[in-house]
DNA sequence: GTAAAAGTTATAACCAATTATAAATAATTG
DNA sequence: CAATTATTTATAATTGGTTATAACTTTTAC
């Protein structure tokens, strides 16, 4: 049992460096090497407790994100449904916000990488989440039965991964990605809600239109011929 | 003239040989070394073509999806505002479908890549798949101002992002990913269609309903402790 | 307490992306 | 055509993720 929990410490001590590591520079381009220093564990060691670098590091989110749902307390509990999931909404979009030194980097590194153990973890704590988020629709029966709990509560997680993709690629900024997610969930509860809650999705939406991006949130290329670029951070 | 001809005849035979070798072997895991050998050019020449193996596979991406303007355009042909919106979707996510084994690691490598010049360039080009595929309602004033069409042309954009994320993800099937993308188009225009065309919708999401995952879509962990797991295919 | 088992450490090696450099080559200019 | 210029080629060096190996340490089982 003592080997046990040795090995749970040594697992916690490489979360945090590569946590403290993230925070500091801002990108997840630390070596393994250093990752294991700041850990003070040999550069083996993080890969016999993780497999690789992709799998500390969706550790590493899944742990943070132990934080989201408890965080959504105060949203899950409002009585009205409607608000319940609008208040869900805003809530997790904050908690990414609250720290996008943090989370942009991360995120983006995970993007595109598949592990087989907490990417599923993932998914499934989002759509338990949407799925809490939803209750007061289910408990009033409130549902169209075109639009099921379940399909609904996956529909949620797919705008939000979509939007939070936007947002890691600074496609979105801070107070555009919060108004996209709002405005994404407005818009897919406006369709199955009852009529005389409609009014209020509405006057929900108009108040996000200044906020969302005018145009084009598109950094426009510089249309100067076909420049090789800066070459991007490769992987 | 004849110098930039060659070096776009270069930039040709890179981009071949890279689409080449996704799709005899199904991943983006060649070297670089291997992809110059295939464009017969030295191991530098594709680095001062496109500056990085991201940019050379973003740049493949853009190439390819300048058909999927041109398979939807029967889709954007049809009189029907709601008709033509739900024909865009189905006809790009058929695209997607029509090669797995080439769009999945092509784009599995290439969320999470950030690229100045050919990421916006795909955006923009999405953004405006969209608005045309939009164009019926604007044409016929049926939007209602709290949702302009650039804003749903966005939420579009996000909602078949966060699915090819989930379909990339291997998350859904190429069944369910087509089903997906049509439920949540649906589920868009559900909330500002008019009055007389919410049957048509509901009864198009009603049909969606079986080809949508069942319970969970996500293969749950195996139970089995904390498995380093086999190492996935690291950066 | 002691031997087996499990796991860490230190170290070296491998592979692939990327960069740097100098020599070679081919287009352009006058 | 000759000189200039742009660009590729060949090659080596650098960096970082990952794997392999053997020596060492600590828990566990008897």
């Amino acid at each position: 049992m003592v080997r046990e929990t040795q090995k749970e410490m040594r697992r916690q001590r490489t979360l945090d460096a590569a946590e403290a590591l993230i925070r500091k520079t801002g990108t997840t381009e630390f070596s393994m090497q250093t990752l294991a220093n700041k850990a003070k564990l040999s550069l083996a060691t993080p890969y016999n407790l993780f497999g690789s670098k992709s799998a500390i590091l969706y550790a590493l989110l899944n742990r943070s994100l132990d934080e989201i749902a408890e965080g959504a307390e105060k949203a899950f509990a409002h009585p009205h449904p409607v608000q319940r999931v609008l208040r869900a909404a805003a809530s997790s979009a904050a908690f990414f916000v609250s720290a996008p030194d943090f989370y942009r980097p991360l995120y983006r590194f995970l993007l595109g990488v598949g592990d087989t153990v907490h990417r599923p973890a993932y998914m499934e704590r989002s759509l338990d989440y949407w799925k809490t988020a939803l209750l007061g629709f289910v408990q009033q029966d409130l549902l169209p039965k075109e639009a099921g709990c379940e399909h609904l509560a996956r529909q949620l997680v797919i705008q939000f991964v979509g939007a939070l993709d936007l947002w890691v690629q600074e496609e979105l900024d801070d107070i555009e990605f919060k108004a996209q997610i709002s405005y994404g969930t407005g818009l897919l509860l406006l369709g199955v809600a009852r009529i005389e809650d409609r009014e209020l999705l509405l006057k929900h939406l108009g108040t996000l239109k200044r906020k969302l991006p005018r145009q084009s949130p598109f950094v426009r290329p510089p249309m100067t011929g076909n420049p090789p670029g800066p070459p991007s951070p490769g992987h």
